[in-house]
RNA sequence: GCCGAGGUGGCGGAAUUGGUAGACGCGCUAGCUUCAGGUGCUAGUGGGCGUAAGCUCGUGGAGGUUCAAGUCCUCUCCUCGGCACCA
């Protein structure tokens, strides 16, 4: 809420709280530097006035803010407490932002971490208002608290929760005119200008009379110029008068063009809807775009996870007021992926700068101690090892696609992509992985071939005639589809996807040739590996659906089902533990009665080791899972 | 500083609902194939003890809950990302 402290000379200085209810805790207010009433009292004082200056300077970043020292000056100014009327003493701080709220805050030390810090530099009282709800003890000349609680100290509202001294005290303010309750805006600021050349151009005008004018929309779009000759320093374009010197829409004197460019942000913004209504030369999104949004399934990486995602839902609500889309959101379902990254190198230059040198131009190797050595491999320079760092420019640890799927083909560099991590968690680039993906995609080209060069029945037998091993191999394949189709559907997770299917091509090597269902079974598994790895493989796997005797797209082919018939197990391995320790392991039918598998349990010789001298006395049974003896010294 | 995501073998990672930690891949070791190998195949591979059977320790650290904890709870350390004109 809004509240109104009083001075001596009879003016009012408002302050923005969301913390009524530690009203009573107020030490002294603080002012920003850019406070009306901080520049007033600047002009007898010419420290305060050197203080402000230094304020002007500070970062903007809010990494810089948070952790800046705090600094101040007392104004020699004294407010009167709305409610006590006690006097508060008022100083201009250097962390109190103009922009927000009143530009003026009343400082509780005990209850907020800045007013605290502030409190303990300038020696001002820290008086304890709130108390943990659970009526714990609060060191509060140690750390502020800023939970919510029950209040103390505080008067006649004293023993209220915060929640009730909010209400109460908020009544109590409006009841003597000193208050409102407010509810306040926290609004991005968003410098959306960027001084640079690439960018869409901003089509507004400055003329000197007129102010700030749009180009009109006859004159739309306006065209970035294709003679700039960037020198490296400022924006090209603001030195090119042939593009900015124009003359004003309004009143037609000289005038000059806006030379900054949009940030591509203000683009990625809403690309997504206007991709669907691309050809659209009239307007900026039509029907389709709201036919086909909001996206099912929009994919972003985790580095954009805050900015882009809060711009362009901004954007959608914008386009959505603006009558042009009637969705609320912009996506559906969101994945956000992990970053790639890669090994940093450098060299510390004599100024105290790093070069950075690429990972592809570095050996590293292990010396006989153990350490890691790396050495620049076109002069054997030793250079520096950094961390595991996003690929950028800046760090120069990228590495170009281009080289790999040059060498292994882009399903290679597909395959290793996806099956090195999870989509969600950060990739580490990794040659000698890529290296493997690459093997597995010879193993099953080999498989298939081999396959087909070999005699294949077409009969395809029922579960009932197979013998164990190609009934294990079945079922393994059956448990493998439905596997696959879980992870990819609903988990998103290919890596496990892409193991699932190495696992089942494993197992078909080691299915003997003599097995009289082989042939049969061969077909049956390279043909659901192939299915099931075209998403991720696509031109590897169309290339060997052709080799199994198909026409057309594997991609247009339907996806693999389970055959449930196929997963029915007659026999289970169980885990017998003793205490919680694994002991031993059964293999039991698979409806076996509870009692049975217990008595099974018990009579493992290394289980019966185990319970020498002592005596059971609970057993858990999780069914298909393990058995577990609890037992004590008898 | 605040917010978010992570921490599991030599490495990337798996373990989906609290139920056999380390699937799959890389690397490494041995053997086979080959005139040859920067190829392929087979087997082994978390640490310690043991000929073996097996025992024991083990998921960043410290506590806790539970028959059972990588998974749940409390505290804590570290790394990366966002808060900057790469997007």
């Amino acid at each position: 809420m809004e509240l109104d402290f009083l001075c001596a000379d009879g003016e009012k200085l408002t302050v923005y709280t969301t913390r009524p209810d530690t009203l009573m805790g107020v030490s002294y207010l603080a002012l920003a530097p850019e406070h009306p009433m901080v520049g007033r009292l600047m002009e007898a004082d010419p420290d305060l006035a050197a203080f402000v200056e230094t304020c002007r300077n500070r970062g903007v970043a809010e990494a810089d803010l948070a952790t800046m020292e705090k600094l101040g000056r007392p104004l020699g100014v004294q407010a009167l407490h709305p409610l006590t009327g006690a006097q508060v003493p008022v100083w201009v701080a250097n962390f109190v932002l103009m922009e927000y709220g009143t530009g003026a805050v009343m400082s509780v030390p005990a209850h907020d971490e800045r007013d605290h810090a502030f409190a303990r530099q300038y020696g001002l009282p820290i008086l304890q208002v709130i108390a943990p709800m659970d009526g714990g003890e609060w060191d509060i000349n140690e750390r502020a608290y800023t939970e919510h609680g029950r209040l103390v100290a505080s008067d006649a509202f004293s023993g209220l929760t915060s929640r009730e001294a909010f209400t109460a005290i908020a009544e109590a303010l409006e009841a003597r005119g000193l208050g409102r309750r407010r509810r306040n805006y926290r609004l991005r600021d968003w410098g959306i200008s960027r001084q640079r050349y690439w960018g869409c151009p901003i089509p507004v005008i400055h003329c000197a009379d007129c102010g700030a004018v749009p180009v009109p929309e006859s004159e739309l779009p306006v065209v970035l110029p294709e003679d700039v000759v960037p020198d490296g320093s400022g924006s090209p374009l603001a030195k090119l008068a042939s593009f900015h010197a124009v003359g004003c829409p309004k009143c037609g004197r000289p005038a000059r063009r806006e030379t900054d460019t949009f940030d591509t942000f203000f683009e990625s913004s809403w690309y997504y809807a206007r991709y669907c209504s691309a050809d659209n030369r009239e307007a900026m999104l039509d029907a389709r775009a709201d036919h086909w949004l909001p996206v099912d399934q929009y994919v972003g990486g985790v580095e954009h996870a805050v900015l882009h995602l809060l711009y362009a839902r901004f954007f959608h609500k914008l386009l959505r007021d603006e009558g042009l889309l009637n969705s609320d959101e912009p996506f559906t379902r969101l994945l956000t992926q992990g970053m790639v990254i890669a090994p940093t190198f450098y060299r510390e230059r004599a100024d105290g700068g790093r070069d950075w040198i690429n990972p592809a131009d570095v050996e590293v190797s292990r010396t006989a101690d153990g350490a890691t050595e790396a050495r620049e491999r076109a002069n054997g320079e030793p250079v520096r090892v950094g961390g595991m760092e996003k690929m950028s420019k800046s760090k120069n640890n990228g590495v170009d696609p281009q080289a790999l799927i040059d060498r292994y083909g882009a399903d290679t560099a597909r395959l290793f992509t996806m099956f090195a991590a999870p989509p969600d968690l950060s990739l580490e680039w990794s040659d000698s992985g890529v290296e493997g993906a690459h093997r597995f995609l010879k193993r099953l080209w080999r498989q298939v071939y081999e396959f087909t060069g070999s005699q294949s029945a077409a009969v395809r037998p029922g579960p009932d005639t197979l013998g164990g091993p190609a009934r294990d191999l079945r079922r393994k394949l059956h448990e493998t589809i439905a596997k696959v189709s879980d992870d990819i559907g609903r988990r998103q997770t290919f890596n496990t996807a892409i193991a699932a299917n190495m696992e089942l091509l494993n197992e078909i090597a080691r299915l003997s040739d003599s097995d009289p269902a082989a042939p049969a079974l061969r077909r049956e598994c390279l043909n659901a590996i192939v299915l099931m790895l075209a998403p991720i493989v696509p031109h590897v796997t169309q290339a060997l659906w052709e080799t199994l005797g198909h026409d057309g797209l594997v991609a247009d082919a339907a996806w693999p089902a389970v055959d449930t018939d196929a997963l029915a197990v007659d026999e289970v391995t169980l885990a017998v533990q003793v205490n919680g320790k694994l002991r031993g392991q059964i293999r039991v039918p698979f409806d076996m009665p509870r009692e049975a598998v217990e008595a099974a349990a018990r009579a493992d010789a290394n289980v019966l080791r185990h319970l020498q001298g002592q005596t059971v006395v609970k057993v858990i049974v999780v069914p298909g899972r393990l058995v577990n003896l609890v037992a004590k010294p008898s």
